[in-house]
DNA sequence: TCATAATATGAATAAACGTTCATGTTGATA
DNA sequence: TATCAACATGAACGTTTATTCATATTATGA
C-alpha cells in the first residue's frame, strides 16, 4: 500500500475544502511560481486555518505534487482528444502541436509546473519527459511500420519534437493575443520543415 | 550612468574575495538551484563574514545577475569558437548543436541558470531567448540568401532549432556519462532529420 | 609615519516561514 | 438525541531568513 502526501477527503464538504485550496494554489503558482508561493500564501487566499492546510497536504510540495499529476492527465487527454480523428502522421503531428500550444496558452500553468519541476526536483521532470518521449518512440515506430516515417534515430526524434513544441510554444506564449489562425500558420511552418528539411537541395538531386 | 546591482571592487584584494564569492555562489547554485540557496549558504560556504557579502552584492539577485550576465557571454564565444571554422550552414548547424551541448554538458550550471531564470524574472529568460532567436534569423537569412537554406519563417525554424538544441540537449545530459563519439552520433541523427524531413516520401515523389 | 579609503567583521534585529496541537464545530448515523 | 469521526480553528513556537551597522583591520602613498 502506498501512501499519498495528500489526503482525499471523505465528505461532500471536506471535498470542496480540498478543491478550493487546490484552486487557490493553482492561482498562486500559476501567477507567482512555486517557489515563491509560501504555504501562508495559500491560507491567506484561501481564508482556511493553517491547521486545516495540513489536514489535506503534508506540506508545499504535497500541493505541488497533486496539482502537477493532474495537469499530466490534463495535457495527455487533452493532446489525445484533439487527435483521435488524426489519420496519418503528419496530421498527427500538427494538431498535436496545435493542441499542446493551444493548452498552453490558455493555462500556461500547466506550462510552468512542469518546467519548474526541473528546479523542485529533478527526477519529476526526468520521469515526466522520458515517459513522455517512451510513448512518442512508440507512435514513431508505428508510423514508421506502416511506411509514413523515414528510418531515424525514434528517441533522437522524439527529443526534437518535444523541444519543437516546447519552444515553438514560447514563442507564441510571448505574445499577447494568439489566435486560431495565428496556431495555424505556424503549425503549418513547422510541418513544412518536418516534411522537407530546412536545406536547400542542390539543383539535381 | 547606470548603476549595477554588484560593485566592482578596487584592490587586487578585493577581487579576491569577490571572485570567492562568485565562485561558491556558482557552486550552490548549480547543486541546489537559485532559489534553495540562501545568502546564508553562500556566506557558509565561502567563509566570509555576512556583512562582506553586502559590500559586494545588493542581494542574491545581483549574484545571480552577475553570474547569468557571465554565462551568457561565454555560451556565444564558445558556440562563436567552435563553429568559426564552419564553411556552410549544415556545418555550422552540426557544430553549433555539438558544441551547446557539451558545454551544458561540461557545466550545466550555464544550462539550469538560463532555464531558471523563467521562475525568477521571466523577461530576464524571454530577452535572452528573444535575442538569440533574432541573430538566429539574421544568420539564417544570410545562408538563405546564399541559397543554403530554403524559403521557410526564419522565426519560427530559430525556435524550432533551440527548442531542439535544449531538449536534445537534455536527452543527453539524463545520461551519466557522454562521449564525443555519442555526440557526433546524435548530432548526425538530428542533421539527418533536418536535411531530409521526419517524413517518407510517397513513392515516385 | 600617518592619514585614509577600502575591505572585513559578526552580533543583532525584525520579518517571514513552516508546522503543531489543544480546542471547537459539524453532520451523519445508530 | 447521543455519539463519533471528520473537519476546522488560530495562537503559539522554533527556525530560517535577509539585512544592518558600529567597529576593526589592512594596504598604500603622501
Amino acid at each position: 500500500m502506498t501512501t499519498t502526501p495528500w489526503r482525499i477527503p471523505k465528505t461532500k464538504h471536506g471535498h470542496k475544502t480540498f478543491d478550493h485550496i487546490i484552486a487557490c494554489g493553482k492561482k498562486l503558482f500559476s501567477s507567482k511560481g512555486f517557489q515563491a508561493t509560501s504555504v501562508n500564501d495559500i491560507i491567506a487566499e484561501s481564508g482556511v486555518a493553517a491547521g486545516t492546510f495540513y489536514i489535506y497536504f503534508n506540506d508545499k510540495l504535497a500541493l505541488y505534487t497533486y496539482i502537477l499529476n493532474d495537469y499530466k492527465k490534463k495535457i495527455r487527454d487533452t493532446i489525445h482528444q484533439d487527435t483521435k480523428h488524426c489519420l496519418n502522421r503528419r496530421d498527427l503531428e500538427r494538431e498535436g502541436l496545435k493542441s499542446f500550444i493551444r493548452f498552453a496558452y490558455q493555462d500556461n500553468l500547466a506550462y510552468n509546473i512542469i518546467w519548474e519541476s526541473l528546479f523542485i526536483d529533478k527526477s519529476i521532470f526526468q520521469d515526466y519527459y522520458e515517459n513522455f518521449a517512451q510513448r512518442y518512440v512508440e507512435g514513431l515506430k508505428k508510423s514508421h511500420a506502416q511506411g509514413e516515417v523515414r528510418d531515424v534515430d525514434f528517441e533522437t526524434l522524439s527529443w526534437m519534437l518535444m523541444g519543437i513544441a516546447n519552444f515553438v510554444g514560447l514563442q507564441v506564449l510571448f505574445r499577447v493575443h494568439v489566435t486560431e489562425e495565428e496556431l495555424d500558420r505556424v503549425a503549418d511552418s513547422v510541418l513544412d520543415i518536418l516534411e522537407h528539411g530546412m536545406f536547400k537541395r542542390p539543383i539535381g538531386s
